[in-house]
DNA sequence: TATGAATGAGAGTTCATTCAT
DNA sequence: AATGAATGAACTCTCATTCAT
């Protein structure tokens, strides 16, 4: 036994975090698809069949890291307050903090943002799942927004078009700054110019 | 031999060309990943075995598959006349008509994108060079005639910025008309808003 | 600890006879050979490695439960007055009580008989040892009952046959009772009829 | 390659054969329940995946052994005339007749009969619902056969429990003749003594 | 060229058993 | 005595790839 614990004296806590944290190296290293169990354990000074004590599947642990991020960002747009879209500067101001909330949190976990944002989702395997209904509820919100400026005639554009073309926008800057490392700049300048663009776009045509 | 050509008969160019066909359709159907060398020679009349002939393994046949879109993209986007962008009226105009030949292109193609569109990419493995290859020479185009149009006074943003926002933005619309199959309406129309979206977005702040 | 008895206070006895009640259960519902260690200890309240406290396998455990039964059955053949066989009455009343009893034992010990009947054995396992000596020892009872009989002139045929014949047709009878749940009758006049089946069969030819 | 043909040069049927040969051995010496696909594909010269290329799974095999002899029990079977019960000689006679073959046919096959009959069933797995249906389809047979000597008023006893009676007879013969080897003498005239005591067992009370 | 049977590495998973606590 | 986390061997099954024909 080479550790300075033994691992009898690790909690499970630990072991399972161990797991965690391996899986998560992985993940980014080979892509979900191409990752093994054994990819994951390997990684740990744990057995194989260790794996199994602590989650059913590949699935269930990716569903597990996948969560922490989605769990967060879904407690800040939860706390979205849709009444406050009265005047211009509202929704501006709104979305501004939204989006940079948005960039913040994809920041600091910026790992599993990784893993998701290189990992497709469409065709309907098990795994993807989650990922489109998180995907889905961001759109939503974005549309509910979108529209309802729209009846207050502060935008005017098609809602629902409107949500792709953002979503995908900030997808794609995301992937840029996370996954291939482009990121250089001021993020609150970049944030701002962000919302203008969109927002000045979608205004009275 | 119950067909009417004898194996023999057939030239080699016509069996590349069923196996090919033969992997578009179970990679749409299956995904890249779950799809099997096994489950795209099933489709065709010929031997396991002799998937080996014509291709090295699911990589290239996948490469081979995804040039027939890339190209056609290339073909077009190699057309562009960026010399053609004096004023206001010449970028949307052209805008415009890139934008719908893309999609047009996609559209053609979509079995093709649909594959491109519901596969991984992100992480370093041979195959995903090609895709980013591709992305970055639009995101160049994209940038070269951005950055033009900044320097003419008819855009005012950041081309790089800009270029992804837009790049993002159309990889969703065509991921949600594609692959979620949610296209519905006049696609004139619906391009001639986005392009005005962005435009509008990008003037003089 | 919420039982009202601490795990401490329960005596070893009391948690053996646990073990073996959970053992009965699952080797009934799943069979002997789809049971698992795991899914006879998941009936208790005990920890997995407690099991190898009181039985060192499923083999043993087995054994265990099948000596209740065996037993049981023992104890009443043992009781068997060979002397008092002189006339046909005699045979017929003896006999009678004897499956009679048989019959009794096995239906008080169904679940047992249940496990046993449907449990391999034949190959030279260790674990199928045991039901081999019981069966064997029935066989033997038997036949120096029959082989008594026709000494005495009452039977006339041969008395290892005869044996073989009535414990197979025995085993099938419980079987259906048993194991597959078509009893229905009346059990007393069942047993009359089949003794005088195999009494009248053996008879003088 | 050790062996005088190489692999290419046998056939495929040869090869099935000799799987199948395998497992026969295999499931003599261990049993069904203990024998994995591994234990059967060792006695072979072939890897372990060549045994997925002619069984699915090791049910398959089994089913395929035991109908080597199912059928052959249920061709004969199929050819009694039961029309042909009409006097008491009558059905000494296609008793006799039908043991005989019965036996023969265990006999022929007392390899797979071996299995079978050291198998039990009753638990609900997979694997013994061929057995079971086999099984109750002599016993349909054999009621059926008994029913109608009783309407003719040659037999005197319940058709049923008759059914049971001789099927679990035959079956312990069969057993320690075949699994047990303990056949000595001669089968004819063994045949003639368990129809007789059967027979006259189950005349007019 | 074309074939397709054979291969064997490797994936996922289960489970009896051990042993530090 | 009791615990239950950890182990790793063993099992089933899949599949890319090879190669004799």
């Amino acid at each position: 036994m080479e550790n300075a614990l033994s691992k009898r004296e690790q909690s499970k806590e630990e072991k399972r975090k161990k797991i965690l944290q391996a899986a998560r190296k992985v993940f980014i290293e080979k892509g979900y698809h191409s990752t093994s169990i054994s990819d994951i354990i390997r990684q740990t000074d744990l057995a194989r069949g260790t794996f199994y004590l602590y989650f059913r599947d590949k699935q269930e642990i990716f569903d597990e890291l996948v969560n922490e991020l989605f769990q967060a960002i879904t407690r800040h747009v939860n706390m979205l307050d849709l009444d406050k879209l009265e005047s211009e500067q509202d929704l501006y101001h709104n979305l501004e903090i939204t989006v940079q909330h948005l960039f913040d949190t994809l920041m600091k976990h910026r790992e599993i943002a990784h893993i998701v944002l290189s990992t497709p989702f469409g065709t309907d395997s098990d795994f993807d799942k989650k990922i489109e209904a998180h995907h889905e509820m961001l759109f939503q919100v974005a549309t509910v927004i979108f529209r309802k400026a729209v009846e207050k005639g502060i935008l005017n554009a098609d809602p629902v078009l409107l949500s792709h073309l953002v979503l995908g926008g900030m997808k794609e800057i995301v992937f840029q700054w996370i996954v291939k490392g482009r990121y250089e700049g001021d993020m609150k300048k970049e944030v701002r110019e962000i919302v203008r663009i969109y927002m000045k776009g979608a205004q009275n045509r």
